[in-house]
DNA sequence: TGCTTGTCGACAAGCATTGTCGTTAGTGTG
DNA sequence: CACACTAACGACAATGCTTGTCGACAAGCA
C-alpha cells in the first residue's frame, strides 16, 4: 500500500474525496501487517475520531480495494480481514484457535493447475491458506 | 463418503438418531461432486420432503463434517459449501462468476511452509483455492 | 466565496447461520 | 411388542457481518 500522502493524490484522481476519516485509516493501515477486521480498524479509528462510523471503514477499505491498494481476504474466520501487503506475492497461515495471521512471502513454484484439469478454464489467482495453531494458542490446549 | 447404509451405522454407534430426513441428506450427498451449498441441498431434499427444515440440513451436515465424512469448506462466495470427497486429497477450482467448484486431485508438492516462517507454528492443513473463470462464464463476458 | 456532489453518520435491512423450545419420534430394553 | 429416554424435528427468532437508505454536511473545484 502507498502512503498516506500519495493516497490522498490517487483518491482525488478517482474524483474520491479525501476527509479526515479517511485519512485515519490510511495512516492505520500504513505499514499494518496485522491483517485486522474491519471491526478491529474501526475500534482503532474511533479511538482518535469519537464519531466515526464502521460504514465508513467499509466504504473506505472496499475503495482502496478497488483501486489496488489493498486485498481484502476472506479466511474463513467469519469476518474479512485487510491486507495492506499489495507489494509482495504472498499467501497466509492462519492460527484457527485465536486469528493469528502471517504473511508468507514465499513463491510457490509449481503452484499452477495440471493442463487436463484446466480444461474449460481461465485460472486467475491462486490462494493458498495453512491453518494450523501458534505456539501460544498450543500450549494453552 | 460411505454409504447411506454405513452411515446409517456410524450414526447410531455415536448415538445419533437416523431419520428420514438424514437419510434423505445421505442419499442427495453420495456421489456429489457439485459442492452444493446448504441452501441448495435444502432445496433439493424439500422436493422429496416437504416439510424439512433448513435447520436440519445445517445440522445433519455439521454432524458429518463431525464425524469426517464431509467437507465444509469456505471459499470466499459468501455460503458455505458441502463437499462428501473426503477419501481423496484435493484442492479446488473455483469460478468465480458462476460459483462452479472442480475438485483438482492433484498432489501439489512442495506444498509447505519454508521452515523460517513455520516457527512457532504447528500447521495442520492447507488450503488451495484456484479461481477464474470457467469458458461457459468468459463467453458471455 | 459559493456551488456541486461525494461522503458522512445514524439507522435499518440483508444474508447466512445458529439458538431456543415445545413436540415428535428413533432406539435399546424389558 | 410396548416403554421410556432423549435426540432430533420444525417453527421462529436472534446472531454476526456487511450493505442499503437518506438527509445533512463538507471537500474540492471554479
Amino acid at each position: 500500500m502507498k502512503s498516506s500522502e500519495a493516497l490522498t493524490t490517487i483518491f482525488r484522481e478517482q474524483g474520491l474525496r479525501v476527509t479526515p476519516q479517511r485519512q485515519e485509516i490510511f495512516r492505520l493501515l500504513d505499514g499494518d501487517d496485522s491483517h485486522p477486521t474491519v471491526e478491529s480498524l474501526f475500534d482503532r479509528a474511533r479511538a482518535h475520531m469519537a464519531t466515526i462510523s464502521l460504514k465508513t471503514v467499509y466504504q473506505t477499505v472496499h475503495d482502496l480495494e478497488a483501486l489496488g491498494e489493498v486485498r481484502v481476504l476472506d479466511l474463513g474466520t467469519g469476518s474479512v480481514r485487510v491486507d495492506p501487503n499489495v507489494e509482495d506475492d504472498h499467501h497466509h497461515l492462519l492460527c484457527t484457535a485465536c486469528g493469528l495471521v502471517r504473511d508468507l512471502p514465499v513463491e510457490l513454484d509449481g503452484l499452477h493447475v495440471p493442463i487436463r484439469y484446466r480444461r474449460d478454464f481461465t485460472v486467475d489467482d491462486v490462494q493458498v491458506i495453512f491453518r494450523g495453531r501458534c505456539d501460544h494458542c498450543s500450549d494453552r490446549v
